[in-house]
DNA sequence: CAAACTATCATTAGAAG
DNA sequence: ACTTCTAATGATAGTTT
């Protein structure tokens, strides 16, 4: 958007890629933080960069309690219970397993802990923002939630069911 | 940008806000299609809408499996064993650990499936991409890890060192 | 209310230091 | 390889249809 009209398409000069990635980077960032501002949205944005092996991570201050909050309110699970009365055993049976799913992660999130530690004192490396482990294991499964409707959608429920019912925590 | 520069601050009037909105996160993903394209980078941004309750989400292709590749090769657990023997055992019992959470994820992912089915039937929500549910997953994971070192660096080991380790999956 | 327009502001490609 | 500069393209606020 300069000099000159530039085609999309990928970078082969190395340096010239690195200078284009760093410049668009920050912007991008800089975009989603007005974005959020203005609009008083929610956001998020996850970008690798190749040349120094470290993610970007820009978000905004109430996404995760927001999406905890959205996630808690969610009524698929009272409007699940009231459709299909054979639901029910199942949705206990996940209850179980949530409560299991959940004292194994409460042990895991230690490790996690203890694991990101090991890392930033054996690499170095220096990192990002305060979110949560527990609120973005969280912000992931909702994410999926969203996500694979696109995906489960037009196929028939026969075919697809063969489990379950999520949402622990 | 345009015919007035505008002061990054919350839009009060709803329609303007709503316009704003829709005209930015278009520009805000074609942006990050473009940076993805031109540098070759794996990236994600997640964009709650006030206006319809729906997330937007952007996803660079490869993003997830990049994203899994990396997360394997995090060198964290071999740095750790060779660092200090006393996390041997330790790392023995997450290991231990991550194949219980494993088993019960397994049964939980079909439960989410089902959970998801029954969102959009009952709520009729279009949504999005193709990511699956275990990979959102392990996204999420990874993403902690890198979010928290912030959090920990600078602190004592002795006072945060609980536990473990992770990286199942 | 949404789509199109356009004057102006913002971003950035390429150059220069 | 990083910064700064700036011409030129791109994004968009306000307006019109």
């Amino acid at each position: 958007m300069a000099r000159k009209k530039v085609k999309i398409a990928y970078i082969i000069n190395n340096s010239a890629r690195k200078a284009t990635f760093n410049k668009r980077k920050k912007s991008m960032m800089k975009k989603l933080g007005e974005l959020s501002i203005l609009c008083g949205v929610d956001a998020c944005a996850i970008v690798y960069s190749p040349f120094d092996s470290q993610v970007e991570v820009w978000s905004s201050q109430s996404m995760v309690e927001n999406v905890l909050e959205k996630f808690k309110n969610l009524p698929v699970i009272e409007k699940s219970r009231k459709m299909l009365s054979q639901e029910t055993y199942l949705i206990r049976m996940i209850f179980k397993e949530n409560e299991q799913l959940k004292k194994v992660r409460r042990k895991n999130r230690e490790n996690e802990m203890k694991a990101v530690l090991f890392q930033s004192l054996t690499t170095g490396l220096p990192q990002f923002q305060n979110l949560k482990l527990m609120d973005m294991d969280v912000l992931g499964r909702l994410i999926n939630n969203k996500l694979n409707d696109v995906d489960n959608k037009g196929k028939t429920l026969g075919e697809k069911v063969t489990g379950n019912q999520n949402q622990d925590q």
